[in-house]
DNA sequence: TAGAATAGAGAACAAAGGGAGAACAGATCA
DNA sequence: TGATCTGTTCTCCCTTTGTTCTCTATTCTA
């Protein structure tokens, strides 16, 4: 199971749903709510309780009705005031906020994106004054300075940065990579905290400052 | 998210007039809210109480009415005022705070208190179910596991670990480390990451374990 | 050692949960 | 406009679930 948070995507802004806790929801309405939520996207219109009977196994549209009242009780369901449009969830409030995880580093590939963005709870102590993004780290080309494999790092974004650093470096604008940099007249180099590679030199238009490295986070388990 | 915990506002208390109180609870009662704890997660609704009783192996509902009862006494678990909805537990109100920071812990002396007791934001995702706290690493001791000097170490209380995880040992009630342990009949041996030093091995009653390391954050500045 | 506390089994019960189906009224559409 | 669709209301029924009881076995304690 992933252990950062997915944020919803908040289409509509429609009325915020103010807490309705689904802890108040008896079983079967609990299963209901998430199957409508599981299937909003498959339907084109929202479903009318007909469909949703045949789908749920029900047989009678009056027992269906009494669950989708409760969702509407507890503000999981928008009230249909006379209509015949069908049944629609009300739009869950944003997720708490946090630091997007663009995706996964490994030295001397571009960085992989994760297919869908996510977001990770970052204490503040580990964010700067710009705006940060979160990686995830691949491999071991930084292992000496504690940097391992599957480590996420909170990169502050950047396009330079001070001697000793340690940055995320986009070279020949397709390798990304993290390492310590070292900026001299003429040549950038950057170098691994591993002892199986070396430092490599560069022409200062050949790599680009995407960020500085600004926290770390593991997870042991 | 254990989306059937129900937060406990902590102004007002939820228990009627018992309040949050160290009841005391018997063998079974605390076994029982252990259980519900530990298994809150494998539940996608509140169990009902044929279910729990087949998780815990009793065959009477009435039995375990009696413990369930003496949980909502003690407000451990919330009421259910004639709803068949299932047992839910009552979840501590979110901390603000954070996290404690509770000293530094550097191999071979006892744990230092900081002076004044400070708090961490820690994400959620590195914490678990039991409480926890922080530490500030001091020193190279596990530098090869790549918990560097300064480091910001998230401790779950526990008094036991497995094979192999990285403890908060206390050695002979003065010494505290961060090792990773390998318990043996008649031994238990502390690995330090580092190859300047070498493990260490004690008799089991020598050695107090005070936590699991769950998780760890660095800062770079 | 007697009595109390703890723990469980199992029966019986009332109420909630969940569903079927009929009937109805307003909305929607040909 | 009339036929149909859709949400609503209602009544009846069975199952599930929490509760209450009594009875028994075990462990703790004064």
């Amino acid at each position: 199971m992933l252990w950062w948070r997915i944020p919803r995507p908040h289409g509509s802004g429609l009325p915020p749903a103010t807490g309705p806790i689904p802890v108040k929801l008896t079983r079967r309405q609990h299963e209901i709510h998430a199957w409508l939520r599981d299937h909003a996207d498959s339907f084109d219109h929202p479903p009318a309780y007909d469909e949703l009977c045949q789908a749920l196994g029900l047989t009678s549209r009056g027992s269906l009705h009494k669950h989708i009242q409760a969702l509407i009780q507890a503000g999981l369901v928008e009230p249909m005031d006379g209509t015949h449009r069908g049944i629609r969830l009300v739009e869950e409030a944003p997720e708490e906020e946090g630091i997007p995880l663009l995706g996964i580093i490994a030295a001397g590939r571009p960085i992989e994106a994760v297919p869908q963005p996510e977001t990770l709870q970052v204490p503040d102590e580990l964010l700067g004054n710009r705006p940060c993004y979160v990686l995830r780290v691949s491999g071991d080309s930084m292992i000496e300075e504690g940097i391992l494999d599957g480590d996420y790092v909170v990169i502050e974004q950047r396009d330079s940065a001070n001697n000793g650093e340690i940055v995320v470096a986009l070279v020949n604008n397709e390798e990304a990579t993290l390492k310590r940099i070292e900026q001299q007249p003429g040549q950038v180099i950057l170098h691994p905290a591993n002892a199986t590679l070396t430092p490599m030199a560069y022409t200062p238009d050949e790599v680009q400052i995407q960020g500085v490295l600004r926290g770390l986070l593991r997870r042991y388990r």
